[in-house]
RNA sequence: GUGGAUGUAGCUCAGUUGGUUAGAGCGCUAGUUUGUGGCACUAGAGGCCGUGGGUUCGAGUCCCAUCUUCCACC
């Protein structure tokens, strides 16, 4: 039996909390986390160069999309160029989305069937389907370390028996999911929990997913519009459903509060397209809160976005500068707030790791908070 | 000098045969952004309609004067 793509391996539990230091092995090498994963959802984290995202940022795995790379430039094409890694330049960890939440959110039309989704591209209106099958041959000839299941992240609020029944199929979908999936000595296929804001479906969800022995675990379908009180319930009743021996994986979190509290959880990686989204449009993440550079009283402010960062932009460029790129539109200021914001969340993830060392997570969450200015906890 | 045109939001301009609270685009101000449809979305501020008179129940709109800017001609 060959070995699996991907393992865990264990490190250290804060005493405190409960939160996981460790290792996740993959075939382009190892991850420590936990981890904060960037998104480049169409084979590039918007406006970044891979050494950039290495040597700036200091990113240990990217994220990309099934959906998005499936339409364009198809997922043929990037087999023949010999892979994501190889078409991308990226020679780290990769992890590929399963396409099912783009298939529910930018598809005009969509029919859910047993069998799988039809949908109409957002390109061009055209009709696909994607079933679990056709996804893990999508995901396979993309060729990421880790790849996701196919599933259905049911929007807030749902009711229970809609989100009972997606949840159902979306399992169902997962047994079809692994039964297809192949090269399981190169590539790590993770099973995605869902169940909304449901404990019971939540419940069932992790334990019918568990029995079928992924190598990973992922949270899906939180994170998607809910009060933070009810974020906080599920990931607390969720996370510790998971197998220890495993990585788990939130998916779509965020923002510095909803990561902090995804590691005291015991999650190992989060993904999230917020710091390059408002990087676009005119907004840092600093350890003194969120600083909407693109307004007006940054207008003569002399000083770095962040006085405590250490990336290339805050070292070298100055509020009143950055403001004038994004006033006028200039892609350096995209490029400069997105390598900000990246090497914000990595290295609050690197500081996450030291405290949870530590055993000091949840006095590093009061600071944090404190000084980030957040109210409620 | 003569003739013609022009003047409405910071900018470029719409404003019917006179009729409620004068609009648009851009800009400006602020908010939003959570498994990405990059340059978006939402909200807001901002006008003695060049000035002075007149007609009218009522004038950005009609009349007179005057000033501004532009064009043509002498």
């Amino acid at each position: 039996m060959s070995k699996p793509a991907i393992t865990y391996e264990l490190l250290h539990i804060d005493k405190n909390s409960g939160a996981r230091r460790g290792v996740v092995h993959t075939p382009h090498g190892d991850i420590q986390t936990p981890v904060f994963m960037p998104v480049g959802t169409q084979a590039t984290v918007k406006s970044m160069t891979p050494e950039e995202l290495k040597e700036e940022v200091g990113a240990q795995i990217i994220l990309s999309n099934t959906y998005h790379l499936y339409l364009r430039p198809g997922h043929e094409l990037v087999k023949e160029a010999g892979g994501l890694h190889n078409f991308m330049k990226w020679d780290r960890p990769i992890l590929t989305d399963c396409g099912g939440f783009q298939v529910f959110s930018l598809s005009d039309l969509r029919t859910i069937t047993e069998e799988g989704v039809e949908f109409k591209s957002h390109l061009d209106g055209s009709r696909h389907m994607f079933t679990p099958e056709k996804v893990m041959e999508i995901e396979e000839a993309l060729g990421a370390d880790i790849i996701m299941s196919f599933d259905e992240c049911c929007p807030y609020p749902s009711t229970y028996e809609y989100t009972k029944n997606s949840m159902e199929r979306t399992t169902r979908w997962a047994i079809r999911c692994k039964e297809a999936h192949k090269n399981v000595d190169k590539q790590g296929l993770f099973g995605i929990i869902q169940g909304g804001f449901y404990e019971d479906l939540r419940k069932k969800s992790a334990e019918d997913l568990i029995a079928l022995d992924f190598p990973g675990y992922a949270i899906g379908g939180i994170s998607v519009g809910e009060p933070k009180e009810e974020y906080l319930k599920m990931l607390h009743y969720t996370a510790p459903l998971m197998p220890e021996n495993k990585p788990r994986y939130l998916m779509g979190v965020g923002t510095p509060d909803y990561l902090i509290e995804a590691a005291l959880s015991g999650i190992d990686m989060c993904d999230c397209v917020l710091p390059t989204r408002i990087a676009r449009n005119g907004t840092a993440m600093t350890w003194n809160g969120k600083v909407v550079v693109r307004n007006a009283t940054y207008e003569k402010d002399w000083g770095p976005l962040d006085p405590e960062c250490d990336c290339y932009t805050c070292k070298n460029y100055t509020r009143a500068y950055i403001r004038h790129l994004v006033k006028t539109n200039e892609i350096l200021g995209i490029r400069l707030l997105s390598i900000h914001n990246l090497r914000f969340l990595t290295k609050l993830m690197e500081r996450v790791r030291i405290e949870i060392e530590n055993d000091n997570l949840l006095e590093f969450k009061k600071e944090f908070y404190k000084k980030y200015g957040y109210t409620k906890e």
